[in-house]
DNA sequence: TTGACATATTCCCATATGAGCATGTAATTT
DNA sequence: AAATTACATGCTCATATGGGAATATGTCAA
């Protein structure tokens, strides 16, 4: 099996550092595609073709007007990984004040 | 240019759900290889591979021991990530608030 | 030393990727 | 109708992937 595609789920989708820039840059408000393409420095199918992406997997909302296409985060569909990444915030509190702990442990044996 | 290496950073690495279960796997505390193969039912050499992405994006922390490796996963590396998703906390916490006014206006409209 | 055990590495392969470029399609304007 | 605008889709290609199987490395035990 190759790797899992970028649109089985926002884990996959959101890798790609361009796709994090452009939900970054539609979370405000909606955008039609040519001001991502201007706003980003991006090729305008390079942008289409990320928007197909994060609108497989629920990471964007399209909204169509004449020749436009109004484009905007759903933030809803990124809270799971918010949800997933929380579990380990206890973790790395530890850690940090464990760290904390050996510093001022070094300090102490220092004098 | 292909996609990134799943080695290029922490969203890459955990876009892969082995990886991820790994990840939950040994945050509570360090696990010699073989208890993760046991307890996650996979391939030891895919283990060892996987386990290779993550320590070559900080993700988790080895101890030699004889001939037991003992990994616990890194918390602070996956902070960056908590931090991302956290932008959009607002919105998604605005967007459901919309819907549960539009729910309300709904049953104001059938009255 | 020889062998058993614990991990890591290598090879092959089907599959998916993103960039670049060209082309298709739909809506609007002239 | 023809031209223009706004997006989407198609193509090729270099590259990376994860699984499977085999093999290598390193450590301990008899």
């Amino acid at each position: 099996m190759a790797r899992a595609a970028t649109t089985s789920d926002a884990f996959n989708a959101v890798a790609e550092p361009r796709r994090r820039e452009i939900l970054s840059y539609l979370a405000m408000r909606e955008r039609p595609v040519g001001e991502i393409v201007a706003a980003l420095r991006l090729d305008q199918p390079s942008v289409s073709k990320h928007l197909g992406v994060l609108r497989k997997v629920g990471l964007v909302r399209v909204r169509c007007e004449g020749r436009h296409k109004f484009y905007q985060t759903n933030a809803a569909a990124i809270q799971p990984m918010h949800e997933w990444t929380k579990e380990f915030e206890k973790f790395w509190q530890h850690q940090l004040i464990r760290v904390k702990e050996r510093a001022e442990k070094r300090v102490s044996d220092d004098r």
